[in-house]
DNA sequence: GCATTGACGAAGG
DNA sequence: CCCTTCGCCAATG
């Protein structure tokens, strides 16, 4: 998995804002791609997150998930366990592969970054 | 170079 | 309320 230049710089806002989000919180793809200003193209959020894998420093891609708060990603980390047992390692609970609360723990970039 | 495939999301039936 | 379609766009066959 090697990007383009294209790619690359949205690859690495992705993995920045990430990076920023605090613990405890989840975000979901689409606010991303919002707030990196590519609207719809929130599948190459999901795509990015495919890339983040062995990226330093570390991109804690369990704490993104679907609008639905599901944890749609999990199939792709070590094992199939582990994004859940991140997530409740920072105290977020998780219910049949979806983020209890989520509408409470939700951070959206754009709110809370700004514009 | 066309067709298919997504860690998505909104809209329509 | 569940299922399908469509828009999005890069990667892959």
């Amino acid at each position: 998995m090697q990007y383009t230049p294209k790619t690359k710089d949205f690859f690495l806002n992705v993995f920045d804002v990430v990076r920023l989000i605090p613990k405890g919180r989840v975000t979901s793809y689409g606010a991303i791609a919002n707030y990196l200003g590519t609207g719809g193209s929130s599948r190459m959020v999901g795509w990015a997150m495919n890339a983040s894998h062995g990226v330093k420093p570390k991109v804690p891609a369990h704490r993104v998930v679907n609008r639905n708060g599901m944890l749609t990603g999990k199939a792709h980390f070590e094992t199939p366990t582990q994004m859940q047992a991140l997530l409740e390692k920072e105290k977020i609970k998780v219910k049949n592969d979806n983020v209890v609360d989520f509408k409470e723990i939700f951070w959206d970039p754009v709110i809370e970054l700004g514009y």
